[in-house]
DNA sequence: GCAAAAGTGTTGCTGTTACACCCATGG
DNA sequence: CCATGGGTGTAACAGCAACACTTTTGC
């Protein structure tokens, strides 16, 4: 209750100083998993992490996120990027106060090796390795950022059910399989694909047809997409119920 | 891309030092009137805006804005509190860099007036003031703490879409009428009695029912319930659809 | 009794599930 | 021709909207 309270307006250095960072949960589809992206730390405390840093001093917080995105992770123009949530235990850092903004971004697998700029190794990791489950394959990750994964995961599931943004883990031009295959990638279950093609191509600026055909997939030539105008999915596409 | 992209681990103060505050989107339903709590700031810039202060050095976010709740808004039992978003636009203080970590606070209507211990005059405002239309009533808050300001009712109407919350606004027991008033309220639509009714004492573990009854809202005498144990409700129930 | 609000029954609509079936390609 | 996957039709079912109707109080 001593000077921290009295009401702001006089010497800004008069109040705590924290440093700002951002961290960024990349999660992406590869190979019918969900995977999100790590770096190895070369500094202490040693491990894997979260890709992130410093909020500059004249940079808005979502502007940092894209910039640590382009620098550590080699991404420029991602399927989509919003805040996911702020972390600010005291000792969540053991050598300073830091208050994190989570970002989470969904992007398509992407063809070039995510190296990045930055030096540091860069590993998609599979998200099953953070339930609370084993942890067989992947250490815990430094801070609290096994803490963010799951918060990650668990919003990018529920996103899927009430907007079309599946497709941002998608090409720009995708077949509705394709798109549900991210579905049960993400979700962890099948769908069956013949109610799933109705839902998506019946719901009206979900997708925009593109006129091309694709026999990528094998089987009978399937229609290329790309996100359509839809923001919100309404009535919603519900994971569970099967 | 100088001092400040090196990596964590060295000198805490190289960093650029940010002032870190939560602000608070409290939000009650008073005479059928969803409304917010404002306070007046003594200092420059002036003007309505939201509770909230600065984060201790030793203090988790959390414990914060629940230490500003007390403190400002003197609640020290809300209905439900979450974390909002954060804030941290260069230029959103004119004084110096400050992020801002925002809360939402759901709570029943007061019988004691709000005035918490702090000295400055609280207010509960109507928050259909802040839609993209008339202002009429209100001045903009300070800050950005209109966008805040939507950005937490809306936060507050979808989360009634899919989870118990609309009987935080409630007293400790109420009657399914009082809740479904809540929930008319805060979507600003009418519900029908008879299925609003179905639907939340049908769904298992949405309310306990306290074998009580009460006249207070005339006719019939209606159960009294509490909050069950339920935390998502599925299959969610919808604002539009009629 | 009458008004008011609680609560139940019932019907039709909407959307989903499950699955039979046909279509178009590569081999 | 056959395997593979794309896409349509359809019937059973679940949940919801609409609304007629009964119940229990205060006045």
């Amino acid at each position: 209750m001593a000077d921290v309270d009295v009401p702001p307006g006089y010497e800004p250095r008069e109040y705590p100083p924290f440093a700002v960072t951002v961290d960024l949960v990349v999660l992406t589809v590869q190979d019918d998993r969900l995977v999100v992206l790590l770096v190895e730390r070369g500094e202490r405390p040693l491990g894997l992490a979260l890709p992130g840093g410093f909020v500059r001093p004249d940079e808005d917080l979502v502007d940092a996120a894209r910039r640590e995105l382009r620098e550590e992770a080699g991404l420029s123009a991602p399927g989509h990027l919003e805040q996911l949530g702020t972390y600010g235990a005291p000792a969540r850092d053991p050598r300073m106060r830091v208050v994190t903004v989570a970002y989470l971004v969904l992007a398509p697998d992407l063809p070039a090796p995510v190296a990045g700029t930055d030096a540091r190794a860069a590993r998609w990791v599979p998200v099953d390795s953070f339930g609370q489950g084993q942890r067989d394959t992947v250490p815990p990750l430094a801070f609290d950022h096994d803490e963010i994964v799951r918060d990650g995961v668990e919003r990018a599931r529920s996103k899927l059910e009430y907007t079309p943004l599946g497709a941002a883990f998608c090409p720009r031009e995708f077949t509705v399989a394709e798109l549900r295959r991210v579905y049960e990638t993400v979700w962890g279950r099948t769908l069956d694909p013949r109610n799933f093609h109705r839902k998506v191509t019946g719901t009206a600026g979900f997708l925009t047809p593109t006129g091309r055909t694709t026999t990528r997939d094998g089987g009978r030539p399937a229609q290329l997409y790309r996100v359509g105008s839809l923001v919100t999915l309404y009535p919603p596409m519900l994971r569970q119920g099967a």
